[in-house]
DNA sequence: AAATGATCTTCAGGTTGGCTTTAGGTGACC
DNA sequence: GGTCACCTAAAGCCAACCTGAAGATCATTT
């Protein structure tokens, strides 16, 4: 068994005997997979994984609007550095090698203090989505929206004004794994424009033609 | 003293002692003039300001193209709102009463994420392209341009006043195993001119007989 | 387990609009 | 006046896009 292995056996064994459910994944996309799939109190994210590593991970999760706390184990000699990890939405990191008990009393700590603060809405015209509680609204009236339409909606709305094309959108609303028709893109615009446009006669979802979509504030 | 002036020093304090530089003005038209003469890292705003409120700081400042992240601190229960202060282009707020932990842990994350980008974009005299957006406008007027029609101005703009040469403009805006017919270029150019430089009565996209084209600011 | 409802994905037909080519016209330069 | 480079209107083509509907998947309820 390796190193890391043991490491991440050793600490589910303690984390157990604290009352903590855990999974373990061995790589960084399984990681990924199941942090999209299911929803845990904290994640303990090695830097170095293998196949996706510990900063890429956690900037997906982010970006995806999972703000789950998010402890980083870091190596004190490493080229990386505890500023990165917090510059990629980590909440608090360690450096090995670590203290088991400090381990678990920051983990504590984490999960008491719920994680960080509620990500910051982003506001395009009129139009207001709050991530966090995945709702969107024009004006006053409240948009109903699908995870999948919402997460599509927000990659546009972060980059209001710019054109963003439908691979960067696929990368960043769909799982990295998903092969399917890209023409799920425009099905996907077709019924954000239904909800976000047409009922109140507007046009701020533009397509241009060859290039992606843009999400206009006027 | 009165309070909005020891929140301000209070406020000050703790952010000094994390390591920010901090100026304070004590009423809006202040802070309005401070923001547009310096550059900040973040800005705290209240929204309960003399001289000129917060949201209306808050607006100016976006009109103005500052993109500085804006944290905006509200009463609670006054007549203004959270949604107020996002729709008027605040990055994040805070109700008062806040802790203050809260608060630094918010500004940390608002200048962790550098707020919004800053756009850029090329300027030939009264030309702006907008390449991140696809967009142009020649002083107010919107000018609607197709990608490649896009491709090809912003080749010359970014030499704006030099000789382009036609086989410079086919490499940068056309693929680069394209193998057509180089007059493409001529109905490129010929499409441009109808667009940025018919309708204002002007000709600043020159031809350079036997060497380019030009484009000039005057 | 089965049924329901919501969401996600695939599919296919229809439409549009941008890219490219063509070809006749215009103007510059010798 | 002839030649050559350039201009530009028009039209065909094709990829990109839209959208309604059906199938697949998942979660929740009965």
């Amino acid at each position: 068994m390796e190193d890391e292995e043991r490491l991440a056996e050793l600490v589910k064994g303690g984390l157990a005997g604290e009352g903590f459910a855990v999974d373990v994944a061995h790589d960084g996309r399984d990681g990924l997979w199941m942090a999209t799939e299911n929803t845990y109190d904290v994640i303990v994210l090695d830097v170095m994984l293998p196949r996706m590593n510990g900063y890429a991970l956690c900037s997906r999760l982010r970006e995806a609007g999972d703000w789950t706390p998010i402890m980083m184990l870091t190596a004190k000699d490493g080229i990386y550095d505890e500023a990165e990890a917090l510059d990629n939405g980590a909440d608090d990191y360690l450096a090995k090698p670590f203290s088991y008990v400090v381990l678990l009393a920051r983990l504590r700590a984490l999960v008491r203090r719920g994680g960080r603060e509620r990500p910051v809405s982003i506001t395009v015209g009129d139009l207001v989505l709050d991530p966090a509680a995945l709702k969107c609204r024009r004006g006053e009236a409240e948009i109903a929206l699908t995870p999948k339409e919402f997460a599509v909606l927000h990659a546009l709305a972060r980059r209001a004004g710019e054109v963003v094309s439908k691979s960067e959108l696929l990368a960043q609303a769909w799982d990295f794994s998903y092969d399917g028709d890209p023409n799920i893109v425009e099905v996907y615009i077709s019924a954000l424009r239904r909800k976000i446009d047409v009922p109140f006669g507007r046009t701020t979802l533009m397509t241009v033609r060859g290039a992606g979509y843009r999400l206009e504030a006027a």
